[in-house]
DNA sequence: CTAATATATGAGCAGATATTCATATGAAGG
DNA sequence: CCTTCATATGAATATCTGCTCATATATTAG
């Protein structure tokens, strides 16, 4: 065997074998990074309950349109929203329910312990 | 009424009932915002199969022990995980089975769209 | 006590990020 | 067209964040 200071091999190799792949963890990592913004989560609450424009959320928000946008365009990178023009006004919608219940589990788990 | 450019008050006083508090919501952002480091990702993933000790986990990782410390620290400040010292080293676990069910939530949405 | 191992922590730095400001694009009305 | 309202976007900036390095603390062995 090895001499190192200090073996985990056995317990190591074990975690290993569950852990998984490198490329899914980086990409729960980022998708979290997205949800880990109070703006973000905010956008995100509001069309949780209705599709919104952009100056609806900037003026829920009490927020710049730009910095919205800005937001928006993070979330719509990360396809946690999508959008359709609607004459001159844009309208974001939350792209799918998983989304819903990500912020439900989070919520749920701040407010349990309270 | 206002006379404003474009008026939301209809859709937006619905949408302002149901949104959370104010603080839920930043408490909210910043739970997210430990989980959106890869790293930190990692860690939860290890210990979500087994709890470790410090340098279990940078072995597993591949990391230096200061760089797991300093994010372990993250995590403990968040309430996600506990320690306990076991002579010489100090075992870390999942303080939380709900820290449990939000990881695999963001992986259902990962690998879902694939 | 001293030495060795395991962990924690502060300072510093390089890279990431959220907002602002200015400006560009796009749609509808006159 | 030209103007106005709605949105998008690039650049600049101030702040935040994760790692490294050096060092402090803690436990055990001798």
């Amino acid at each position: 065997m090895a001499n190192r200071k200090h073996d985990h091999e056995n317990s190591l190799s074990a975690v290993r074998g569950e852990m998984p792949p490198e490329e899914d963890l980086c990409n729960l990592g980022d998708l979290f990074k997205v949800f880990g913004d109070t703006t973000r989560v905010k956008i995100l609450c509001s069309l949780s309950e209705s599709e919104l424009c952009v100056c609806a959320i900037a003026e829920l928000l009490g927020m710049t349109q730009s910095a919205i946008s800005h937001q928006l365009k993070v979330l719509k990178d990360a396809r946690l929203v999508g959008n359709r023009r609607e004459g001159k006004t844009v309208v974001y919608f939350l792209s799918d329910d998983h989304v819903r219940t990500i912020i439900a589990q989070g919520l749920e788990h701040i407010t349990e312990k309270r």
